[in-house]
DNA sequence: ATAAGTTCCGTAGCATAGTACGGAGTCAAG
DNA sequence: CTTGACTCCGTACTATGCTACGGAACTTAT
């Protein structure tokens, strides 16, 4: 038989069946006839749909939700550029901005390891580490 | 009277009421004694807990969870410096983690913006813009 | 052909971090 | 001294993203 099973596509994309089945129920990824000449066998997974699956891990990383990431995907193949664009540049702002967020955090948390190494005795004072913040 | 009340404390933490409720339930912030000669009367507040408050709120930016923070506001005033620098620097390397992930997630995200941009028509093929990710 | 391993599917449960509700008590202004 | 806002508290509900369970059907290796 041609195709992966569903541990095979859950495995390409790093993820547990149940992920991808949990996917599958929020319309994420599509649930292929099951390969039976007639009601029963087994679903067949191709390259399209690793593909699609890796694409949703990649766009969680990137900070989409699961719902965002649905639209993402409905707009894929779609002629909607503008849509397309409007999403992926509100999204790049909001990543600038966590960027930012956490390198500021990763100063404070700096500042602390530092101070602790410092002083070898004496109060750790933890919560002034982001005192300035 | 002196102090803030609950509302003021959640005003200068930038969060909700009912959030403060839930960081005292889980032993994040105190509860002080109600204000009444018996029994009744209203709970007040300080700066020191507002400070707490704050360093909850920046600690969970720095992508603490309220379980880690919790942790963290014991090792406040303790001088094992050595588990704090531990910890700090544990949530660091993950930070740099975090950052460079979220920086390629932009730069993935950018392409697709110029990309989309470029091309007025046609189908935008967003399941590629992570694609060599 | 049988046993072991997968798949299928619905339903239920979990972790995290809140948010909402409702009724009784308390406080501050007019 | 009443009215309206705020507080207190327990309990329940929400959203997000999984993760687990159980039994029947299906597949694969021997």
């Amino acid at each position: 038989m041609k195709g992966i099973t569903i541990a095979g596509l859950a495995k390409a994309g790093r993820v547990g069946v149940e992920t991808v089945r949990y996917y599958q129920r929020r319309g994420l990824l599509n649930t292929p006839e099951r390969g039976g000449w007639q009601g029963g066998g087994v679903r067949r997974y191709g390259t399209a749909d690793i593909q699609r699956l890796r694409f949703i891990r990649a766009a969680q990383s990137a900070g989409f939700t699961l719902d965002e990431i649905a639209d993402l995907l409905a707009l894929d193949a779609s002629h909607d550029h503008e849509r397309a664009r409007a999403l992926a540049e509100k999204r790049i702002a909001a990543l600038d901005d966590k960027i930012t967020e956490l390198k500021a955090a990763r100063a404070s948390l700096s500042r602390l390891a530092s101070h602790c190494a410092a002083s070898t005795s004496g109060p750790c004072p933890i919560l002034t580490a982001f005192e300035p913040y």
